[in-house]
DNA sequence: GGCATATTGTGAAATTTGTATCAACATAAA
DNA sequence: TTTATGTTGATACAAATTTCACAATATGCC
């Protein structure tokens, strides 16, 4: 009778969640139907006790026999993290990493959708760019409002990020993922995460070096 | 008096460092020579304290007139991080993220070096490619012995991953950056970083959901 | 000088995140 | 039926990380 109360995971276990559904797919395509928690854990470099604590977080429960049904859990996974008419995107900058990461992305997942792309190039707008409509960006905020866009992706050349975020913001984006090497300061209510290889990589050269 | 001990620094510490020093890069370049602990913090999304934890942990100390020598503290985070030498960085796999990543990557930092790429694509090896010399696959341990690189990148098609990566280790890689969607298991003394782009929007979808 | 203000450095508390342990239960074999 | 084995779910515990609170101190202004 637990409970499913998703309303404030922890964001690792969110994370996790994500994770757990990608190598669950990859067990559904080899026949799979049940899997322990000591199996996805190891899969993941994760203890088993961690993989049932999130679990158990978000109330869903195995058996102890069978383990845990893989089909139910994807489900649930997909009730949590998606929503149900999906999320659309948008990616601004269609340099070498803006392409690179949409074509790995088209099609990947069922609920989220890059419906779009933008850029300044005028060799790059007004044509299809790796699969997606590629737009000048002075187009930003017609697109996003007529598509109703909530998320962003930040691929573009450093100089204009602060200049771009704050458009996209105006426009009434809600998510963003800034891959430029420009941190940004967002307001309360919009969501944000950066990643930038160069701090991954000098995190492992300091591991490596001890 | 506080000693400068920096052998076990935080993981999260260590990536924030990576970060300070490339916003204080970009300060020096907008020539201002101090900065106290509230910018720093305002400009990465923290508070002040954290701040001056991290800066406390590798034993800096600033003024409390002028704040910290921004030029001093680049050093410090540079003898931290850095090794004297440098450390050699191989890609593996120069596909689209393969080479997005190389060029992006080429001469950003003065202590790391992409010193190679390898693929097993004919049209791909025994050239240049984006500023780097492309090796194919079966010239790994070779190269990599003979150049004593122990940081690998691999942004190669997911099919491969645990055998190249079993190959990475036997050839004396210490350090993996695994960008592929096959997520890995390393050895004691071996250190991993993983990223999905998935992830990140996903985790993104789930918080714009709320 | 004396006072108001601003900043750093840090012990301690709070929070977040991960781990160990074990009762309860299901299964299969004796 | 009884026992051995293996798994889940949950509670208690531990470790990592962040935040609070405040002493110490430098500066500028009256
Ligand atoms: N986070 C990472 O790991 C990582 C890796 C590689 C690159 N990067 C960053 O990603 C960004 C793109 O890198 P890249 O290698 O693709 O560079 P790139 O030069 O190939 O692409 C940049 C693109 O942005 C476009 N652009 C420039 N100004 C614009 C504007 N105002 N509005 C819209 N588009 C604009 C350019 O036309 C170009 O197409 C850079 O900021 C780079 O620092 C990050
Ligand atoms: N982490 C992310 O955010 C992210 C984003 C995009 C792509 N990816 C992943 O990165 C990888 C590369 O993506 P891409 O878009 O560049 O794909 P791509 O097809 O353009 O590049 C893959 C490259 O790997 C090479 N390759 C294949 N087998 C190899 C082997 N055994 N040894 C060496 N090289 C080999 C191919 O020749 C090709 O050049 C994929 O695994 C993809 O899933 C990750």
């Amino acid at each position: 009778m637990t409970q499913i109360k998703h309303n404030q995971l922890p964001g690792k276990t969110v994370e996790r969640l994500s994770q757990y559904r990608r190598i669950l797919y990859n067990s559904i395509r080899e026949g799979k139907t049940n899997i322990y928690s000591h199996e996805l854990a190891k899969m993941m470099n994760l203890t088993p006790v961690q993989v049932r604590r999130d679990l158990m977080l978000i109330g869903y429960s195995g058996s102890q026999s069978k383990g845990y049904v893989i089909k139910d859990l994807v489900d649930l996974i997909g009730r949590i993290i998606d929503s149900k008419e999906g999320q659309k995107i948008i990616i601004v900058g269609m340099g070498n990493l803006g392409r690179a990461i949409t074509s790995y992305f088209v099609g990947k997942r069922e609920k989220l959708f890059i419906v779009a792309a933008f850029d300044n190039d005028l060799q790059k707008t007004d044509r299809i760019v790796a699969g997606v409509p590629c737009y000048h960006v002075n187009r930003l905020k017609e697109v996003i409002e007529k598509e109703s866009i909530r998320i962003a992706v930040l691929t573009l050349a450093p100089e204009a990020t602060h200049e771009v975020a704050r458009k996209l913001l105006d426009a009434g984006i809600r998510g963003i993922l800034n891959y430029t090497s420009v941190p940004l300061t967002v307001p309360p209510g919009i969501y944000l995460e950066e990643y930038d290889i160069v701090t991954s990589l000098e995190k492992l050269a300091y591991l490596v070096k001890q």
